[in-house]
DNA sequence: AAAACATATGAATATATGATCATTTGAATA
DNA sequence: TATTCAAATGATCATATATTCATATGTTTT
């Protein structure tokens, strides 16, 4: 059985999907290492797109509160003294991103934290800032 | 000894402080638990300034990169086929947040990941589209 | 010293996005 | 059934931001 460029493909062949001849480069071998590993453009794009979400002071502060209890639409907005409209635009964001989900109790809709994940990338970014302050 | 209200506020300064009554709300007891416990804004809002720099395709690509290498300026821009001065600015912004250190060799600036963090948070966040899918 | 090179930076622009306002949907209750 | 209430949604607007283009800075080499 013969390797296919697909499984393994040569320096050669990376460099030249990237229109680059290897003295365009400082470290051609570095540049080749990093193409071949990194995961594709789309899921990369993907987990930016999750991080997106996250980047957002109102839909962090709403992630904080559900990480401590299960709350409905009105007590997020009291609780972050916001709009209730502008809370539900937030809410859809975060639930297209499978961040949170909700269940209707009558007219009133709780949210809650989707998985574990969720509460993960807030205590290590958490972290990050403790550690290196804010700015 | 007596507990001071900033120590530990009583439910009804609690409530108070966000301007609503127990009858405003369909749950007082969570809402004032997430308000107990929730971080100061101030830390919230650092903390989604970092997701928001981990919220561009550009800049998760170069993190992505630098976790295998680390490589200049002239090499990232070549490995994503964008221009020098794009990359040069996002490089900035990624600084600034600490998420990546730099070192002269000369005229070449190398990039490198700052610290672990980023390299979990990046991790977790994968997780999470691994499993929820994109959309 | 001049030229070449790598990177950084400033201004400008086009796009993305968060909050508001007005309205709608859907469910409970009078 | 009419009303009230919680939540969702659509349109609009103001702001934020990523890229480009032009240029500046600083270093090496000729």
């Amino acid at each position: 059985m013969t390797k296919t460029s697909s499984q393994c493909p040569t320096k050669k062949e990376v460099l030249q999907s990237l229109h680059v001849s290897e003295n365009d480069l400082q470290d051609s071998k570095a540049v080749v290492k990093a193409a071949t590993c990194m995961p594709d453009d789309d899921v990369l794009i993907d987990l930016s797109e999750v991080f997106k979400v996250f980047g957002d002071s109102t839909r962090v502060k709403i992630l904080s509160a559900l990480s401590y209890n299960e709350l409905c639409v009105n007590d997020i907005s009291a609780l972050l003294q916001m709009s209730q409209s502008a809370i539900s635009h937030q809410l859809k964001v975060l639930r297209s991103a499978h961040l949170v989900t909700s269940r209707k109790d009558g007219k009133v809709a709780y949210y809650k934290l989707d998985d574990q994940h969720v509460e993960s990338i807030l205590a290590i970014g958490m972290q990050h800032v403790i550690e290196k302050g804010s700015k």
